[in-house]
DNA sequence: GTAATGATAACTGTCAACAGATTGATGGAT
DNA sequence: ATCCATCAATCTGTTGACAGTTATCATTAC
């Protein structure tokens, strides 16, 4: 495991002084870990990484004692930092988290909607709906999560958004999250839908139901489908 | 290795060597931001914390950076790090997370509800009762607080239990907090009540809106006592 | 061949020191 | 009296080094 490569990203960010050098770390090393590069399970060494970023070791630590508190890093003492690993129990907690949160953010939309905002949403399940038809899947995924990105960008409530967004992003350290990815595409924005029309009516509790709805269905996907794939196994 | 110390708890956790003392200090830290010890706005001065706890610098480094990621703390890089400062928007913020979160708790564990504990939560209410009639606050604060734990703590997610207390721990953080504890004694048990009956109907949906509005109608309360303080001003 | 053992290497925990930035004060000019 | 420039003190950002712990691996005994 050879970590001695050189951060194009890294560089980029030390040019600005204005950001620490721990923060610039700690985005560094989130993204590698959300994007699979650091893969759940693997020891981070101090030592390679202050190494591979040419820095001593304690901003090193700062930055990954961040990510603890965020849940994408686990420290054991005198062992060093690993990259979290969520188990299948884990991911079903979270979507109930994320439910929770997207069903509120559904209903602050829907008391503050506007008709710019709904005719993009509308323009937004379109395009879903004609992708979805051709069943590409790698189309559908990024008009997905802008489609709900936008729903809770737009809630009004700026924690909301943060909190969305952690457990959004903690979902990248389950590794059978691509099993959940696949199907139902057709039925996920048909779902969509109906979130659309509870939002357009301005209807807060209905517009809550709807998106909680939504991400409970995703995880009863999930659940299927992890129980498919032990069954095939 | 003589820690010499004021801070009695800090001992206490230094004698298990298996916790760090990074961890030791975040946790004495958190005590005295929750417990209000270190007021919000305040300056977190290294040096001055490393000779309270006879320590170096880089353990209360790494302690205030994982403060910071949740939420506690606020670093300004170059001159140090505050202790967060709620303002009214963030608290009310706060509110519609904690009862997005506190009504997902509600659903779960409607759906896994059993009698013992429906009888230790209704021996809680009527003993709020009891004190509400009193009007006395005090005695009532920690009765309502261990009501909504045991619901939360037994719903059975333990992500979502740790959000909910990351939200409700960061609520100390808002000056204001005592405006909103005071009022409203008797009519917040008789919403504890329908939460009850929801409970006890195992209906999870029911569960979850009635614990959902017990929350927003505290945030309502909230924004009313800001209200009144202001025109009072 | 396998398991226990002990030496060695590698790594983390902590510390003390240096460099750079910010703050506040001092003194002079207007 | 006010404003501005300069400077000293204070604090944070970062580094390199040392101590203690864990992991590795060869050796030995069975």
């Amino acid at each position: 495991m050879s970590i001695v490569s050189d951060s194009a990203h890294l560089n980029d960010l030390t040019v600005v002084k204005s950001v620490s050098l721990t923060s610039a770390l700690e985005k560094e090393l989130e993204r590698l870990i959300l994007t699979g590069e650091l893969e759940p399970g693997v020891r981070i060494n101090e030592i390679h990484l202050s190494n591979r970023f040419g820095t001593s070791r304690g901003p090193i630590r700062e930055a990954t004692r961040s990510l603890e508190a965020k849940g994408l890093v686990e420290v054991v003492r005198n062992r060093g930092v690993f990259v979290r690993r969520l188990s299948v129990e884990d991911a079903v907690e979270i979507y109930d988290v994320r439910a929770a949160l997207f069903g509120q953010a559904g209903r602050l939309l829907a008391e503050r909607m506007t008709d710019g905002l709904l005719a993009e949403l509308t323009r937004m399940v379109d395009e879903m709906d004609a992708v979805a038809e051709r069943g590409s899947f790698d189309d559908y995924y990024p008009l997905n999560l802008g489609f709900h990105n936008l729903i809770v960008s737009s809630c009004g409530n700026r924690t909301l958004l943060a909190e969305y967004h952690r457990f959004v992003n903690k979902l990248h350290l389950f590794r059978a999250r691509a099993l959940v990815q696949g199907g139902g595409l057709a039925v996920s924005n048909r779902e969509h839908r109906a979130m659309l029309e509870a939002l357009a009516s301005g209807d807060g509790e209905r517009a809550q139901v709807t998106h909680w709805r939504h991400v409970a269905l995703a995880k009863r996907r999930l659940i299927a489908a992890v129980d498919g794939h032990a069954r095939n196994d």
